[in-house]
DNA sequence: GTCAGTCGCATCACGTATGTTGCGAGAAAC
DNA sequence: GTTTCTCGCAACATACGTGATGCGACTGAC
């Protein structure tokens, strides 16, 4: 989306990464930092930020573009298509934790005002919401859950286990998915009983 | 914090309120909206917000305060010290759940920006651990749960229900401590097995 | 009914973020 | 080694949000 008429030149692509992994330090810990403050951070004039990208949307548009692309590359390595459900879940959380680690701000830009991230995001919540279908297909689910309240619960776990830098990627995975799937509880005095 | 020398006059008070809850909608939509369009959403004048509120940050303090004020009413409400904890859990989901969907955006100014909030929210995240750690004691929790974790789950699938109107409320709470005790699979294939 | 409080409106000052342009020095590409 | 790209710097224009002030009309409170 900046101006991809011509490759840049191998110095300018390196700016352009610095500049969009500043904006992301930045913006994650305040979210109306101006240009200024991102340029400072990258190490580069504020008019070289302004030169790679034209606006400050344009920014903006380009970093969630890039964290989403990450983001479905991380869910596709994962092959959640030929891998079982639980398998699956465990290697996409794993690998969707690394990339949310990197771009914590970033990956929270699909707003409708940007259609790159918004469709990259949509494929891959589609994608996810085919994974919970055969997971709950193959008795991973129960038969009688939400899928969506699933997904939604899922994403959410995942964002808080991003921010516990005390856990490691693994350990931080894990969790999300035995949360997920068995809960925090013992299971007594539960009003759903435990069966699928 | 908006000049509680004096008690206002019933429709200056009533200014006030508006001005807030047009404040939520508006920064919900928009966090960097400006207080013009906080006025124009409130039906008042630009100049009464800002006689009302002495600069755009004493407005999101009173915001913030506000909500947590409301937001510790509705734990407290709950009885967490002297009830089962089972019941305390759906019941301060409940509360909790009500006014988090009706403070979706001013429940999250807890900054250290602004004192009273953060201090609410620290207060009611104590009520919380102390929850926990009863329900923990009286084995509806694993014993080997970790609570942090626990607690921060249970936050966030409360701001994923809250976002979710398709469910009421008692449903929205249902599928929180649900989810937050027993998760939605089966058992099956789980790492950990299920027993306190 | 009087009075103080409240609001809308018009106006002003000020700071800051944004976006643009031109130029010169330096570095990558060939 | 030449050419082209890239960056930093300086300067500029503009828009916008913030905060303040004074005045006139209105309205709750007593």
């Amino acid at each position: 989306m900046s101006g991809t008429i011509r490759p840049l030149r191998s110095d300018a692509e390196r700016t352009v990464r610095t500049i969009l992994e500043a904006a992301e330090r930045v913006f994650g810990s305040d979210p109306a930092a101006s240009m200024e403050q991102v340029a400072e951070a990258a190490g580069v004039a504020r008019t070289t930020v302004h030169r790679r990208f034209a606006s400050r949307d344009a920014l903006l548009g380009a970093l969630g573009a890039v964290a989403a692309r990450e983001f479905a590359a991380a869910v596709e390595a994962a092959r959640p298509e030929t891998t079982p459900p639980l398998v699956a879940f465990y290697q996409v959380t794993v690998n969707v934790l690394r990339v949310k680690r990197q771009w914590p701000f970033a990956l929270n830009l699909y707003g409708p005002e940007h259609e790159e991230p918004a469709r990259v995001h949509a494929e891959v919540e589609k994608r996810c919401d085919e994974l919970f279908k055969k997971a709950q297909d193959c008795g991973v689910l129960r038969a009688d859950a939400d899928l969506i309240w699933a997904r939604k619960s899922y994403y959410a776990l995942i964002g808080v286990a991003a921010r516990m830098h005390e856990y490691d990627i693994d350990e931080a995975a894990s969790r999300v998915v035995d949360t997920l799937l068995g809960g925090v509880g013992t299971g007594q005095g539960l009003v759903r009983p435990r069966q699928s």
